[in-house]
DNA sequence: CATGCCTATGCAACGAGTTGCAATCCTCGG
DNA sequence: CCGAGGATTGCAACTCGTTGCATAGGCATG
């Protein structure tokens, strides 16, 4: 129910075409939301139907047209409504955890080295936030307001997140050392 | 595409029925991994009659007969085949990070509001969680091997993760006071 | 020119989960 | 007896997202 309004932010942030925002969620935007870039031409079609996007044909050199979605008023009403709405809190939803939990109905071994891979992925992850940090925001958050400190507090969640897992995944390897 | 084996791991700690598993998801077990009993009972079905689980009509005094759920040894071989896959590790994937990220289109205090609100769930959650801890591991993790120590070590997850929402979520509260 | 590759857009089929409703069995209170 | 209400199981329709594939333009290389 939400990419669309996750794109709505995308796009107000900057119009873009569906493979520039597939890319963006590939990038900063979608290490705290994924998308395919099918998922978002469904719903971008959607979107345009509802009147909530208009679309450009912009020709590019070299490349094949593409097409730049810009928010309408409609849009905008749409999204500033949905900002105001209450969000149900769910639960974290992890394949992880049930194996973890379930490990001695298996070979324990084996989940450990499951456990493992995942948290070389949050190093990874955790260290390519950390460098975005140092990139984007070098004087940390004092100056920032606005979009900029938003889009500032929210890496620092992806931050935070990521250094959680990291932590539960050691302590997990730990334990069972 | 892990419900099934969510349900698996239940079924191994303990024989159920859909709507006994239902109300394990909505408690200790849901915290981590929720589901209706509308899909339960779905996906119970498929997993019977893929020889995963087999049920037994049980009478209760007062109430209607149950069927309760065993795992059965193809049942066993199926976890312990998904306990040994790779699990890909996808992105937090949160309503309330977009809203944060979005703000400045919309109503800010609105969405302050709404921020104060999930803060507010997160402590309630955390404090259940805390005191799950508190009931059933009184001694911390010293003693605990297998089973237990999964199940504890799971719970532990749980509180980082509700600690984590806390810290973020009062960090985001803070920048814009 | 033919082939392969990248960009860009999109369709179709499927799987998973949610929401709303229905049916049955049982007990309890009036 | 009758109706209310909880327990238990389940169906149907819908939305959301994934996976696999299709189409087309343009470039580079052999």
């Amino acid at each position: 129910m939400a990419l669309e309004h996750a794109l709505l932010v995308a796009l107000r942030e900057q119009p873009a075409s569906g493979l520039d925002l597939a890319r963006r969620f590939g990038r900063s935007i979608g290490f705290f939301w994924s998308a395919t870039h099918q998922q978002i031409y469904k719903v971008l079609g959607r979107m345009e139907s509802d009147g909530w996007v208009e679309a450009t044909e912009v020709s590019q050199s070299g490349k094949p047209d593409k097409k730049v979605y810009d928010v309408t008023p409609a849009g905008r009403a749409a999204l500033a409504a949905w900002l105001a709405e209450p969000t149900p809190t769910h639960a974290l939803r992890s394949d992880l955890a049930v194996k973890m939990r379930g490990a001695s109905f298996g070979d324990r071994e084996a989940v450990l080295d499951v456990v493992r891979a995942n948290l070389a992925d949050h190093h990874v992850r955790l260290d390519h936030y950390r460098q975005l940090m140092k990139r984007d925001y070098p004087d940390g958050s004092g100056a920032l307001a606005g979009l900029d400190l938003d889009q500032y507090l929210v890496l620092r969640g992806g931050i935070l997140t990521e250094e959680t897992w990291v932590a539960w995944l050691t302590e997990y390897l730990e334990a069972h050392a």
